[in-house]
DNA sequence: CGATTCCTTGAAGGTTGTCAACGTTGGTGG
DNA sequence: CCACCAACGTTGACAACCTTCAAGGAATCG
């Protein structure tokens, strides 16, 4: 059997990806953002990538009705832009939530199409591609089957998966920099239900919200309001 | 300014990597599965890309609770596999709604990681993988901010966007093989109220679904309803 | 033709949104 | 230092939307 094999040269290659865009990054200057703030008012022209050194993000959906939807949430380290690079309007409603460092790959030094002429490059993007993906399907479950205790739940969870696994974060407390509207954007909630839902997760000793800082009394409770049952121990994810 | 240039190049590399891939997919011998079963049925390997010839399919989750979440609805043309072909647990959760055909690309013959070798196939795959990130965005955005009616009408109107995309309909009509359980577990609502929210919008004269047939009635209702908005009109996708 | 699945509809209740008011915080200037 | 202000957090009452539960009708398939 070489799948064995294979997934070894995979996880081979893409750490060598990982490395070729992280030079690729480092070779323009970084520059830095302030809180609230447009992702490109700090950038000329559209057809970028961004490497999301620290500060959050989070990319924005507006409706007709002047409503504001946030689709995903860009956390230090994380690459910004890839998806819509082959669509006409790229880094547009992407708006930082912190104030934020990136370096950026410029259209004019490197479109996608040369960085796709590498091997290793081209499999670490679409991997990245893939984890982009994998936080809209989470969200999406949540959104699509569970009440707002289960979305505040698997939010909590989730920032604090992806934070861990880039040693951001130790014991149980993490910063959130997130305004209780913002979050209400991301699940699809009122700023007054969360704020309800936030307190009755106080209450019950299962999770404590406030002044942007997160602590999870009970990982269990929130594993089962989010309905992750016996998936979360399954999945062993040894992720970069 | 050599953006134009680029873009032109891209749309020609996009088109060449599209017949390289598809040229891939002819070579293995179709396949065909009935409804209502697993992708993995069909197929021994997990690692495999698939070309959905003929047939719909979607990307099911499960929750704890038993109940499940349509992440995804595959149209025919579409790809699937290629976000998951990165992780442990590829195609699993894939199942069929009509029964389909399909090619597939064996792990044995070319992973992801060979096909990766040649440009203009890693940028249609990264161009791939934008469209289906597109697609999770879109239903997240009506899932977080419309109501039932919302739903539907983004729902109807993006099948009718694809369809017609691809030129498998004419008129203002056309076939959607999901039953209303499907439905409302594809847009977060359940059977009940996807039944009277339907036959409200064909009381309203805006759109009439019955055995597994879509008729438009009004496109600018349910644009309206969907919170599209100007968006339409200011985005013309020449889309393959 | 029976049996199963799906669609349809009603009544009751729960979850969430809306609206409005008040409390809290942090920054600014007097 | 205090007063003020603006933005955010908090809370309650009420209404709307949606779910749940239940039952009957229609369609499909053996």
């Amino acid at each position: 059997m070489t799948l064995a094999e294979d997934r070894v040269g995979l996880r081979d290659q893409l750490q060598i990806g990982r490395r070729e865009l992280s030079a690729r990054f480092h070779a323009s200057p970084p520059r830095t953002i302030g809180a609230g703030e447009l992702l490109t008012a700090g950038i000329k022209s559209s057809a970028t990538i961004c490497h999301l050194v620290a500060g959050w993000a989070c990319q924005g959906r507006d409706f007709s009705n002047g409503h504001l939807a946030i689709l995903d949430i860009y956390l230090p380290g994380d690459v910004i832009g890839l998806d819509s690079v082959l669509r006409t309007r790229a880094l547009s409603n992407v708006l930082t939530l912190t104030s934020i460092a990136i370096e950026v790959i410029n259209a004019k030094d490197a479109t996608l199409d040369e960085l796709m002429t590498c091997r290793s490059t081209a499999l670490y993007i679409a991997w990245l591609l893939g984890q982009r993906q994998q936080r809209a399907d989470r969200l999406l479950g949540a959104l699509s089957s569970l009440d707002a205790r289960g979305r505040l739940a698997t939010m909590l969870l989730d920032f604090f998966k992806r934070l861990s696994r880039r040693g951001l974060v130790t014991g149980s407390t993490y910063n959130l920099p997130l305004k209780q509207a913002q979050i209400g954007a991301y699940l699809g909630l009122t700023v007054a239900h969360v704020n309800r839902v936030l307190r009755s997760l106080r209450d019950e000793r299962i999770a404590n919200v406030e002044k942007h800082a997160v602590t999870i009394f009970d990982v269990e409770g929130l594993m089962r309001l989010a309905g992750d049952g016996q998936v979360m121990a399954a999945t062993g994810n040894h992720a970069a």
